[in-house]
RNA sequence: GUGGGCGUAGCUCAAGUGGUAGAGCACUGGACUGUGGCUCCAGCUGUUGAGGGUUCGAGUCCCUUCGCCCACCCCA
């Protein structure tokens, strides 16, 4: 037998229709504030993440499929959408009409071990700015990912806002904080004395008890960002408050990729769980072989809504008929029935049962409201039975009829698969 | 990579200290042969995750291995 790969997981029927609504939700947000969708490959080249996402980084060190193809060219699948959206912009010269506002929906790859909420196949839901390094464009942004979190019917949301500074503030910060650090070297957690030479900022996020106590007193990135930065933060903060939205900064927040500069953002649901993140990253472009492009985004983690999101959301499952056509009626007649009912309303047929009440059955246990039956006596009128099984009442309808009988059904149901 | 929990029918779970693998749901048929939901009756479903060991005898004890879940790490 045949089992599916650590970390990756089966979508079914009806939780299929959870993420179908979430991705409509999203996509419908994502239009009213004309951002559009850029579809990037789910291969890319190896290099594309170790320059972007740092290759001290535990994403490149450890995390990645990588794979060699037949022309021994290495390749890796996305453990990220940034870096691709970033290689896309630029080698697309997208770079000529910016400002660019993008957004992009689809699975990622990390190899990890598997938890709740987290999968080594993963999905992403993410947006970025690019040419735009304005307060407004951040606000806007926050503001975007947020509404995309209620649409979908999340309500308990925070979102918690930092600023790492430029290039000059966060190393000079990041020697501030190792040299406070270093004093307190053997009290420290065994991970966070390894991070003390490597990377200190992360030292920030250890929810080691002893860790945190040290790091009370520790330098606070707040006294390193000259009065620009903070003031704009501070800014971001009304702005987001001001249209409702719940923030607060914490001059601990840090991310682990290596390309994010100035602001850092994360959400939280449902208390303190952690479902989506971003940042800015002005570097990156330029970094990557374009030309110096300052950049926003953000990304959301599919699987960490579809857990917390209301299961009802999903609309009332449509209504739907089953044909139950008697085992003597000509099967071309059954075809051409069916045929028919499908401009109207979903339709199946029934498996041939011995007794017409088994298939009625059948009908009810797959949901049905309407039931077709057509049978010899019907065959020679040209009509068809149609009953409601809700409530049990029953029509004999012309052929003709059809059409104007489901006519609201059609509207209602129709119309929502075009949308 | 580290630590903990768990693997028995399609699903949810039983099976005192080792002693014939079971129930409910689901499914199929019948009572009821052109009209569902209720009820009753009957039937179907298994290498107890896999491999080895101890034993007269292992779902149960021991070892190995695989898988799943959870936490840490990291991140969405």
């Amino acid at each position: 037998m045949y089992k599916r790969v650590k970390g990756t997981k089966d979508i079914l029927p009806p939780e299929s229709s959870l993420w179908q609504a979430i991705e409509e939700k999203t996509r419908k947000v994502f239009a009213r504030y004309c951002f559009y969708e850029l579809r990037t490959p789910i291969l890319e080249p190896y290099e594309l993440f170790v320059r972007s996402v740092g290759e001290g980084s535990d994403i490149v060190l450890k995390e990645m499929y990588e794979l060699v193809d037949k022309k021994g060219r290495r390749l890796v699948l996305r453990p990220e959408g940034t870096a691709s959206v970033a290689r896309a912009v630029i080698e697309n010269g997208l770079l000529n009409t910016l400002p660019l506002k993008l957004y992009y929906l689809g699975p990622f790859f990390r190899y990890e071990r598997p938890q709740k909420g987290r999968f080594r196949q993963f999905h992403q839901i993410g947006a970025e700015v690019i040419g735009d390094n304005s307060l407004e464009g951040e606000v806007e942004l926050v503001d975007l990912l947020l509404s995309v979190l209620k649409e979908v019917g999340l309500d308990d949301l925070r979102v918690v806002v930092n600023s790492l500074g430029d290039v000059n503030e966060r190393i000079e910060y990041t020697n501030a904080l190792r040299e406070y650090l270093a004093a307190y070297e053997s009290k420290l957690s065994k991970d966070s004395r390894e991070r003390l030479s490597r990377n200190p900022l992360r030292i920030l996020d250890s929810k080691d008890p002893v860790d945190i106590k040290i790091l009370e007193k520790a330098p606070s990135i707040l006294d390193y960002l000259d009065k620009n930065s903070i003031n704009r933060l501070e800014q971001l903060i009304f702005y987001l408050s001001s249209m409702g939205w719940k923030v607060e900064s914490d001059p601990r927040l840090v991310r682990g990729i290596d390309y994010y500069t100035g602001l850092v953002f994360e959400v939280l649901a449902c208390g303190d769980l952690s479902i989506a993140g971003g940042g800015r990253y002005d570097n990156l472009i330029e970094e990557l072989g374009g030309k110096q492009t300052p950049a926003v985004g953000f990304a959301i983690g599919m699987e960490r809504v579809v857990d917390l999101v209301d299961k009802n959301i999903i609309d009332e499952d449509s209504a739907k008929a089953v044909l139950v056509a008697f085992s003597d009626v000509p099967r071309m007649e059954v075809f051409d029935l069916l045929a028919t009912l499908r401009n109207f309303i979903p339709t199946e047929v029934a498996p041939s049962y011995k007794s017409i009440g088994k298939a009625i059955k059948w009908a009810s246990r797959r949901n049905a409201k309407f039931v077709i039956i057509l049978g010899e006596q019907e065959l020679s009128e040209r009509t068809v039975k149609v009953k409601i099984l809700d409530s049990g009442s029953q029509y004999t309808l012309k052929r003709e009829e059809l059409g104007a009988f489901f006519g609201g059904y059609y509207e209602k149901n129709m119309d929502r698969n075009a949308r």
